[in-house]
DNA sequence: TCTGGGGTCCTAGGACCC
DNA sequence: TCTGGGGTCCTAGGACCC
């Protein structure tokens, strides 16, 4: 690797630690210091917990039922992504005092062009890192961790090593050493499969990673591989993204809280997910023109199908695709465990308002809006169609709240 | 008792056209 | 009586992320 000069460019990012757990506890002050868990939908497993709860054992995805064999005297709370967005939106408008060139790349995760900011601030950049870690804890009530370095994955590599609430900077002199601590499964990007092909590369650490020739990269692992090779050399090759962009894909999808094979239950599931797919469409002015429907078996393989349609946001009309693709890949006596409907070739709403727009859309779009402006205010699940609720279905456990619009 | 939910990007291969 | 080759678009599936 060759040696470069400290600063050519500097990026922050800055990682919120345990984030779901610690917005609980700006609001749950009587759990600080003891073991939390965040559940999924339905309340099926773990999706967040707080280093106490980590350090007896407690994994991410691990079901409920076996957290709370290994912790029983553990605090369980359902996920409140609502008020999450609001702490996040917290977060990220103090960052925004520090640099208006930053990047949402999560929830809980950020990026900051740090170039030139030491003058602004007459600080150096770690005096800077410690003083956003600072500010956020004052005013939203939770911890960040910060890396700083020259590239956008050196950075993020940077953030985990001094968490939770931490800082860690590492100039580009410093990269060549850094690297060495690093192992290769803990670079953004090395997942599990090809942690695996690393493996038999003999590539253990991010240094070897980055030692390696550049072809030998190329030839394993392709593009992806070689835009982490120049990060990882100090050359940046991911440009931060400062404006939001349109999403490609909008997708809900849920466990069903059971392993079944009641058809009317799952259906019920499937509108569920219909109307909320719908909805988003409508909040974000959005319009899609390609409709999948999947179920997961038992086994967790997935069946699914796609269908191109007329760019639409209008529920009935989704609806009733998603219903002719259910019926198709639903087979009797088959047992299912989770479900969705997502929508993709999304474009913007230019339909709004058009006089060619027919009375009936008008009036569905109307309906829509209206029931995405009370799940707004009263919580997500108020308000949805009553075919999504049929009389059958309520016989059996359906753990969504019980009130229709009719 | 039953293992999250919401996304993105890349690649290979088929279909189609000229 | 032989069966091209290049370009583009679409789609499915894999891998990864938080």
């Amino acid at each position: 690797m060759k040696q470069r000069s400290n600063w050519y460019n500097a990026i922050a990012h800055v990682d919120a630690d345990c984030f779901f757990a610690a917005c609980e506890l700006t609001r749950r002050p009587d759990l600080k210091g003891k073991p939390v868990c965040i559940l999924s939908s339905q309340n099926a497993c773990i999706i967040a917990k707080t280093y106490d709860a980590k350090a007896i054992g407690i994994k991410t995805g691990m079901p409920i039922w076996d957290a709370k064999k290994l912790m029983p005297h553990a605090h369980y709370l359902s996920a409140d992504f609502r008020y999450y967005g609001l702490i996040s939106d917290k977060m990220f408008s103090v960052l925004r005092r520090y640099s208006p060139e930053i990047e949402m790349y999560s929830i809980d995760e950020g990026f900051i062009d740090m170039n030139g900011i030491r003058s602004m601030w007459g600080k150096s950049y770690q005096g800077i890192a410690d003083h956003i870690r600072e500010s956020i804890y004052q005013e939203v009530g939770i911890t960040v961790s910060v890396g700083i370095s020259t590239t956008r994955i050196l950075a993020k590599i940077a953030s985990e090593m001094n968490k939770p609430n931490g800082t860690s900077v590492i100039p580009g002199r410093r990269i060549t050493n850094f690297l060495r601590e690093v192992p290769i499964g803990d670079v953004p990007g090395i997942g599990k499969s090809r942690q695996q092909l690393m493996k038999k590369l003999n590539i253990h650490t991010a240094y070897d990673f980055a030692n390696n020739p550049k072809e030998r990269i190329d030839f394993t692992l392709g593009k992806v591989g070689m835009d982490i090779w120049h990060e990882l050399n100090g050359t940046p090759v991911f440009k931060l993204e400062l404006n939001s962009p349109m999403p490609k894909s909008i997708a809900r999808t849920a466990s069903l809280g059971v392993v079944t094979s009641n058809k009317q239950l799952i259906r019920s599931h499937i509108s569920y997910h219909t109307t909320r797919v719908a909805t988003e469409l409508i909040r974000q002015n959005l319009t899609t023109s390609f409709i999948s429907v999947f179920l997961r078996l038992k086994s967790f393989e997935s069946v699914g199908k796609n269908v191109r349609i007329t760019a639409t946001n209008d529920y009935s009309r989704i609806n009733h695709i998603v219903k002719v693709i259910f019926n198709h890949i639903f087979k009797d006596n088959t047992e299912y465990r989770a479900c969705g409907v997502i929508s993709s070739s999304l474009q913007p709403d230019a339909q709004q308002g058009n006089l060619f727009t027919s009375v009936q859309t008008s009036k569905q779009l109307a309906l829509t809006k209206v029931m995405d402006d009370i799940n707004t205010r009263f919580g997500n699940q108020t308000l949805s169609p009553a075919s999504s609720l049929k009389k059958e279905t309520l016989k059996v456990k359906f753990q969504y709240p019980l009130l229709t619009a009719t």
